[in-house]
DNA sequence: CCCAAAACCACCCAAACGGGTAATTGCAAC
DNA sequence: GTTGCAATTACCCGTTTGGGTGGTTTTGGG
């Protein structure tokens, strides 16, 4: 049985190259390849299909509203992605819409058909670019400027611990933890505990 | 000119075959292959290799604690982690501590000189299972619980908004930002904001 | 049509917080 | 050997917050 494979592309061109890749080679079929979400994706829904191929840049509803929507109703079909511009903050928004892979358009048909493979074998297929942003984004994007005692009491803060608590947990006096507090502040640019967290969290100062 | 590779691996035979593999393979090069992170890590801040491979599971000093020393001593070297179990928790922690790559061991040589080739050129070489669960790992963990308007309170408390800004945005008044941040608050099962926040990006529920 | 949830608003009060100022100690670098 | 940062503690004061209790109106689904 092949991996029924879906298209949602606007590109009358690469809409049909890509169906006439699919659907020619064995073990794949691509009986469905639509130009929008709004026609797509109803279909889709019916259908079930095993794999999506959807462009980002989509008229009308962007293919990240588009996973969004697929996703909702299909949430076991993975849905890969496709771009031209591989160096764009979509990546990540279609990643956490639901998306399980990432890759530029104008691939060989070989490595087409060997990412709709790994996608509907439990895998994430990524252009390579793409996955070492995805990757990057893990590690600190910031030097963290907090020295160690700092970065202690940051740790209790982003727990919701207020300044008694840290303070015995740090043996150290609440004043001491106010002091430390203050000092983090004021290196992190922030004025209160909300946004020291987002920030503590966002540039992964703490785990 | 060949992709100069370097190991630490702790298994001799292991270490043995991968170095016999790439070295004796064109294009790649394998001249240091070390035990452990002590003896290795000094010797490959001198020595400015292309690509490491770092096993996960190493004696004394871990592979995740290696692999945050050696990017400390040269940031632009990519580390590939290997590792035997593939479903884990320390694919995080290597990411975060600047591992670049990650691959199950035993993988078949053309792949693992793939691998080491993508890394090298800017990519970020993952099993498949792996890629999956760096990638689900941006999606909501979690169904979110909060009502729309919760989750416009929330991305301002996020902001580290208080009351009275977060009402004047909203169009209503303090009483009733208040009132949602109650209700924020118990759904969410937090007493305070830290925790709310905290909460709000560990789940992605905001942005 | 009704009911539950969402969204809205108000008041009280104690506790927690943020900002300011000021001081001592120790250690490391220059 | 002094200069600077980290870590510690203290006090004052006005603002903000969280918890409690009460209520109305709007809205969407059964």
């Amino acid at each position: 049985m092949p991996i029924r494979v879906a298209i949602i592309e606007d590109d009358h061109d690469i809409r049909q190259l890509m169906q006439l890749i699919i659907d020619g080679s064995p073990g794949f079929a691509c009986k469905q390849a639509f130009e929008d979400c709004k026609t797509g994706v109803p279909v889709l829904v019916e259908a079930a299909p095993d794999v999506v191929l959807m462009d980002i840049d989509l008229p009308e509803m962007s293919g990240i509203t588009g996973v969004a929507w697929l996703k909702e109703k299909l949430p076991e079909v993975p849905v890969v992605m496709l771009t031209v511009h591989e160096d764009n903050e979509a990546v990540f928004d279609s990643l956490c819409a639901g998306a399980v892979g990432y890759l530029v358009k104008g691939l060989p048909p070989v490595q087409l058909l060997q990412a709709i493979e790994e996608a509907h074998h439990g895998g994430s297929p990524m252009s390579p670019a793409i996955a070492r942003k995805v990757v990057r984004s893990f590690q600190p994007q910031v030097a963290n400027p907090l020295s160690g005692r700092e970065n202690e009491v940051l740790t209790l803060l982003c727990q919701g611990e207020n300044y008694r608590t840290i303070a015995t947990a740090l043996f150290v006096s609440s004043n001491t933890v106010k002091a430390h507090i203050k000092n983090i502040y004021e290196k992190l640019q922030v004025h209160n505990r909300a946004q020291a967290v987002g920030k503590a969290l966002k540039h992964r100062f703490v785990k």
